[in-house]
DNA sequence: CTGTTAGCGCATTCAA
DNA sequence: TTGAATGCGCTAACAG
């Protein structure tokens, strides 16, 4: 039933090493031999196993990625991106992705811990990088090689890929700022993620560049869920601050602030502006279609697992950190109102 | 740096064997020893490695998942809503989630193979499955372990769940036509999947029952995307066939669909129709709200994971298929707008 | 209750 | 160019 190199070395007459020699393409072996060792490996459907290889070459071919929140991740199209791009990428060098779920934060950091000790992955990926995160302390630590999806705030340089956050909030702002709004609610990321501050501090330039006085009734930190959006418009919406524009800061969020603009019968990109971050196909088609920006999240995926995975092929490979800019798509939820 | 049985064993005096007792809880030993092992053991940090553990036990206490086509599968929040189910349940017993991306079918059917004879997976979780199932027939062969989200049409009964296609299409139909519809177009899945023919079937009768004459030229099949959505609505408009309402079989479809609409100015719950299938997230939030039917998803993928773990801890267990019915949540888009 | 011995399947010495 | 021997780390059978 289950095929090994020892039913091959005892079907061609070779010892077990020459075969395993042949099916791996490393020393000498004469050619004939070869051909016809790998010719027997096909008919009677070798394949090595995984685990006897792993546990030789002290190395599992695989890469792990530790889902937080299970809910919040898998009903984002752009954490799925993500996803995708990293998925894309280590099927092309044949690398397998592990997937652990974990349902709270504490668990998280035991799976992590798990996966680690038990040399059950080569490499790990992590996003929503925190304000001093426990998994990069844990995982530099351990020398263990990771890449980040998100800046990481720590000495020496560690290798992640990053969207410019100050860079993505300014642009916005700034859009909304000209096209005459001067009450912008931004809704933003949770605090506890690094990039929050600089979303903020984006914001915030926008308006100094423009003489706005900053107004911190209009900034919520939540999570990037619909439920969030929906009540945190209402809640502004109650304030009664004259806001005229909402930026959210994930097209999720944007889901529940369109509800709740809808119910409250304020037409949007009519009597207010609307705009989101992540430019997934949420916003791309809703009615109207939502103004947002565009962040190449597959290929961010693509990216930060093809420099795991160089740096697992080479341990000494430094990579410098990926800095992207993401790109403002504009449409109708912003583009047709302008005010006085 | 890596802490393995022996060293536990030089750090405590006892025997490489005594320690592997003590640390997974088997046979007898006696209660002071076995604490002053797990003591040290913490203290050091040890966890067993992965590989060895699993050469030995010939069990890797993994799942795999092949993802059919990566680009499909992950704009789908329905497919992610399973894929989190699964690793719901799955972490609950500890069991890792293995994924493996396929570009095309070909290299999904191979990097099945490769999961299978390497050994690297315990069991494997299908879906979307096809009429002749390749991979089904493969595994069957192979007598490995595997559930299934779709029906699986073979001699002998194998696990699977299934969300009943016939009613759900029946019930959906049933609806329309109650609300005066009589030309309803019927985008259905595509045809090699297993359920359009049970989904087409179900639309047929719901015709029947009411006495409403077929046309084959309303119904078509195709991937469930939104550029399909969108291209085959207004592909429909075009050849002008009085339709009233649109019925299409997966909510990102509908996102398409909205959007033809919407550019050929045709208000949605007014003066035509929309319904869906999966109930997502998309079809919950549109403006307006999107009939849909509720398929509990994250349900089925925790199903499908717990009858592959039973199976895995027990070769003999029998399960029969589970059958569920959706249900039918009416919305704006088809309950406002009553035809003579 | 504990230790010795053996082997899971493979890849790498070393020796021929 | 090939084969024999060794061990990756763990667990299970068998003794004691």
């Amino acid at each position: 039933m289950k095929v090994t190199i020892k039913d091959i070395a005892k079907a061609t007459g070779f010892s077990v090493t020459q075969v395993s020699r042949a099916l791996t393409g490393y020393s000498d072996v004469s050619p004939k031999t070869r051909e016809n060792i790998i010719k027997v490996a096909k008919e009677m459907g070798y394949q090595p196993n995984y685990s006897a290889r792993s546990l030789r070459r002290q190395r599992t071919h695989t890469i792990g990625l530790v889902i937080p929140s299970t809910r919040l991740a898998l009903t984002d199209p752009f954490f799925l991106e993500f996803l995708s791009g990293i998925g894309y990428e280590s099927s092309k060098t044949r690398y397998d992705l592990l997937i652990s779920f974990s349902n709270n934060k504490n668990g998280q950091m035991k799976i992590l811990k798990d996966l680690v000790l038990s040399r059950r992955v080569d490499g790990i990926i992590l996003n929503r990088i925190e304000n001093e995160d426990k998994r990069v302390s844990f995982l530099l630590e351990k020398k263990y090689p990771f890449v980040a999806f998100g800046k990481i705030e720590s000495d020496g340089d560690h290798p992640y890929v990053e969207i410019d956050g100050f860079d993505a909030t300014y642009q916005v702002t700034n859009h909304l700022i000209k096209k005459g709004h001067k009450k912008i609610s931004f809704i933003n990321v949770p605090e506890w993620q690094v990039c929050a501050k600089y979303r903020l501090a984006g914001y915030k330039k926008a308006l100094e560049d423009y003489n706005i006085q900053f107004d911190d009734e209009l900034v919520i930190n939540n999570e990037e869920t619909d439920s969030a959006g929906y009540s945190i418009v209402n809640e502004i919406l109650k304030k009664n601050k004259h806001v005229t524009a909402f930026f959210v800061n994930s097209d999720v969020m944007a889901i529940g602030a369109v509800k709740a603009l809808n119910e409250a019968k304020i037409e949007i990109g009519k009597e207010i502006a609307l705009a989101a971050l992540n430019d997934t196909n949420i916003t791309q088609n809703m009615n109207p279609p939502i103004t947002s920006l565009a962040q190449p999240i597959h290929l961010i995926g693509e990216k930060v697992t093809q420099m795991l995975i160089k740096i697992l092929n080479n341990k000494d490979f430094k990579l410098k950190q990926v800095i992207i800019k993401p790109k403002l798509i504009i449409r109708e939820s912003t583009s047709n109102m302008i005010l006085n």
